[in-house]
DNA sequence: GGTATACTAGAAATATATTCTAATACTTGC
DNA sequence: GCAAGTATTAGAATATATTTCTAGTATACC
């Protein structure tokens, strides 16, 4: 194996190395030295590839979190209604959320503090998402399909009972998971912002 | 001042400072040190009253959630109606997040990892709180005014959305106070789990 | 083929968390 | 109101974890 794929290989051992301690124990209880362990690495390389513990954990949290997005917009952008474009979304999540639950838990998880450089690359890839969001949301709106609200309330209207409701799942206090009540929490996040009958 | 009062003003001040240094930076960037300093403690004392780190980031997490869950049922628990109740949840939430925001963005974060004890004390409010809302809700599913559904979907259907827009209102990444939105949020909560018109 | 560069390795240094021993001051039982 | 017990405070000493540093190795590039 070249040299160039020994090295990204390391990388990702690492990475999904960290992952599976940093959901499974938290991010706090997880030291280095388990992650080199686990993921057979020297501290050289660690710190080489990853300068500090804050490294491993802003890494793995973007990477997460640009699949994430990456894989949400995908599931909106085929659709062609309000009501399907709503539902794609939320059965995604559940689909996230059930089949992921590390990446899920971690992605979902709001605590991690970000250094500055990482603040602003997340608030970039924020604003294209938005504005795609927009773009797609745009016309159901001046069509009457969707409820006028303020920009930025769409998402969290959408997603927020699920990503509580998976959440809830993850730390085992229900019982069905997401996927398994998909359905339902599709057709409520559609009733709380369609726009009223005509 | 009685040595009693000292203890608990001491107590208290340690769980402040923790507060705000947790929520400002994060609690794996928030050293003992720092508490200590800000809480103006010895050492001794703070292992004392808290045993270690996960102590205090336990201590200052329950009570913060025993606080939000008295609360949330106080403000649900007097009103008759569904839709009065359903919004005064929201309502709660919205002033709990803008008013308290420190202390919100703490509870409302999702990464800490609880110990046994805790867990079981956790899994116990649950229970309580639980119970508690299924008394209220069981007569308005009864009667029509609420979509029957599994238990354990209303509340995240109610909290959701508002959880998710204090987050990123937390971050700084909207504009808006959930307070400014509550009208909005709660009315749609409303609308995604009233029952169908009769 | 030789040189620069990225990478690896782990010992050493630094920073942080925790324990331990001793001193202090309440409280409680008499 | 005094003595014994107990909770609390204090900080030095220790243990643990993170990060740096120096040196060695392999590979890419010229």
């Amino acid at each position: 194996m070249s040299r160039r794929n020994q090295t990204a290989e390391l990388k990702r051992r690492i990475m999904d190395a960290a992952l599976v301690r940093f959901s499974q124990e938290g991010i706090e209880r997880t030291n280095i030295g388990d992650i080199l362990e686990d993921a057979d690495c020297s501290v050289g390389s660690f710190y080489h590839h990853f300068g500090n513990k804050e490294g491993i954990v802003e890494a793995v949290f973007m990477t997460g979190f640009e699949r994430f997005n990456r894989e949400l917009l995908e599931a909106l952008l085929s659709r062609r209604t309000a009501a399907t474009g709503i539902r794609a979304i939320v059965t995604y999540l559940c689909r996230f959320a059930t089949g992921q639950p590390q990446l899920a838990a971690y992605v979902l998880s709001r605590e991690i503090k970000l250094s500055k450089s990482a603040r602003q690359e997340l608030a970039e890839m924020d604003r294209a998402l938005f504005e795609e969001l927009n773009r797609w949301f745009t016309p159901h709106i001046d069509s009457g399909d969707l409820k006028r609200l303020p920009p930025a309330l769409y998402m969290p209207l959408i997603t927020g009972p699920t990503f509580e409701y998976a959440r809830m799942w993850l730390s085992k206090r229900n019982r069905q998971s997401p996927a398994q009540v998909s359905d339902l929490l599709a057709e409520a996040a559609w009733q709380s912002i369609r726009g009223e009958d005509r």
